[in-house]
RNA sequence: CGGGGCGUGGCGCAGCCUGGUAGCGCACCUGGUUUGGGACCAGGGGGUCGGAGGUUCGAAUCCUCUCGCCCCGACCA
């Protein structure tokens, strides 16, 4: 991509209703643009990262057993109304009426939907254990939205959903998820903690959040620090594998937020070296509630007996939208954004310092057609600013790697190769730049 | 919802107290000089001051109502 064709509107000063890091960076980097309170416009760059961080989700879903669907953001109150929840959801919940004056409402989550859907689509016992996801934006009318897409009344998220004959293979299915959530966050570079939570209106009795420390954080969380050094199992798993050993790592030690706090325990359970209080962002959320839904709204299964079962539930959310913001939370400095490889908008961005000289512009539109060829994803700056200007802009949208090319370093046909985390810079022929992505 | 604050060009702000028909920095356009970490000079374009009503010869400025946004708290992926 070409910044003369790109849309990619640059905030030299932040708006002053932008308090936190990420929130300032994702609006001076043309990330996003708020429509209303809570609720956003995604810009092209901040799509990009959004998408790819979906992709990863989307991936690790996949490879723990999932079944992606698509389910709509408008549902009928009357599901809602089956399940109890309608009044119990609160303001929080945004009700619509259409022309019809049938009551209808933005969902804030999918319980009822699906449930409704596997029970329509599911007769047998032969029919379980799945899960069941999508990635859909929701919306709860917070009281108060604040911190940018960490807490924005619209919202994207992945919401996965799993049915079992059984609370024990419910338990089964719960953990494979809560791997599969450890795997998503380290891919996306993030040391996700999972903590024994609360498990608010969703209910049930078994959940775990996943925080990643932060100073921005919203809530006071309390942890072991040998969690921190714990890494996600690579190897995939069935259904039946008994994951409780390996789930047990992390479980034995301890970890919880605030609701969930005992400090007496705490002090108990952890040598004082090892205690970590800070504050964390909520990047996920697990929960199992068993018949909490299948039961009112008759989701059952014969089983090989012939007897109705009514289903074995969990629900696994992450917030994907969130992720955007918490992502930079984790990983900027005082230029601006740091992105991970995996979920950067672009791989490389290239600088033309001087565009309209012939040797540069030669020199770069060449580097620009290899890479792109090659399968690089390059963002050429071949704007007519000033040098100075593009490297500030360049910092700011983090890129993780910058090719500058400008007539000093061509008279000896080299050109800059920067890392945007590191800041090391190399000097390599232009052969050689192409060759470092190709190869690598 | 309770408490606080703010709405003046794309962004940041001044003007409002002491009414006289809008200004500054950045950004944008044109020309020139510049050109490796947010250049300089000159010349331009763009707002009717969140909205409605009122007071007044005259309202961004005063009064009333209203809408939006932000911050603190309770709540949350």
């Amino acid at each position: 991509m070409r910044v003369s064709q790109f849309f990619m509107p640059i905030l030299r000063d932040p708006p002053k209703e932008a308090e936190i890091v990420s929130h300032r960076l994702m609006l001076r980097a043309g990330m996003i643009r708020q429509s209303s309170s809570g609720i956003y416009s995604w810009l092209p760059l901040g799509m990009m990262v959004l998408k790819n961080i979906e992709q990863i989700v989307r991936e690790e879903q996949n490879r723990a057993g999932a079944v992606e669907l698509l389910m709509p953001t408008i549902q009928p109150a009357d599901l809602w109304r089956e399940s109890g929840r309608y009044d119990d959801y609160g303001a929080e919940m945004l009700r619509i009426t259409d022309r019809h004056d049938r009551d209808m409402l933005y969902g804030p989550t999918n319980e009822e939907l699906i449930t409704a859907l596997f029970r329509d689509g599911a007769r047998s016992y032969r029919d379980v254990p799945r899960t069941l996801y999508h990635i859909q934006w929701k919306f709860r009318d917070e009281i108060r939205p604040r911190f940018g897409v960490m807490r924005g009344r619209e919202f994207l998220m992945k919401d996965a959903y799993s049915f079992d004959l059984t609370a024990e293979e419910g338990k089964k299915s719960y953990n494979r998820m809560f791997l599969a959530y450890l795997r998503t966050y380290e891919r996306l570079g993030l040391k996700a903690i999972p903590m024994r939570a609360d498990t608010g209106p969703i209910g049930g009795d078994l959940s775990h959040e996943f925080i990643i420390l932060a100073d921005t954080g919203e809530s006071e969380v309390f942890c072991h620090k040998d969690l921190l050094e714990l890494d996600a199992p690579t190897n995939s798993f069935d259904h039946d594998d008994d994951l409780e050993p390996v789930i047990a790592l992390w479980l034995d030690k301890y970890a919880a937020t605030e609701e969930m706090h005992n400090k007496e325990q705490f002090e108990k359970d952890v040598p004082a070296d090892k205690q970590i209080s800070a504050r964390g962002i909520e990047v996920g959320h697990i929960f199992f509630f068993g018949t909490k839904y299948t039961q009112t709204m008759k989701c059952s299964v014969q089983g090989p007996d012939g007897a109705l079962t009514a289903l074995q539930c969990g629900s696994y959310g992450i917030g994907v939208s969130r992720l955007v913001g918490a992502i930079i939370e984790a990983s900027h400095d005082d230029a601006g954004i740091i992105w991970p490889e995996v979920v950067a908008p672009f791989k490389i961005g290239l600088v033309n310092l001087k565009v309209g000289d012939d040797e540069t512009d030669k020199a770069c539109e060449s580097l620009y057609e290899q890479l792109t060829n090659a399968g690089q994803t390059v963002l050429y700056d071949d704007s007519n600013e000033r040098a100075g200007a593009k490297f500030k802009t360049m910092d700011l949208i983090g890129l993780p790697w910058q090719i500058i090319a400008g007539p000093r370093g061509l008279k000896e046909g080299k050109v800059e190769l920067k890392n945007r985390a590191s800041a090391e810079t190399k000097d390599l022929g232009l052969d050689e730049v192409v060759q470092y992505f190709v190869s690598a």
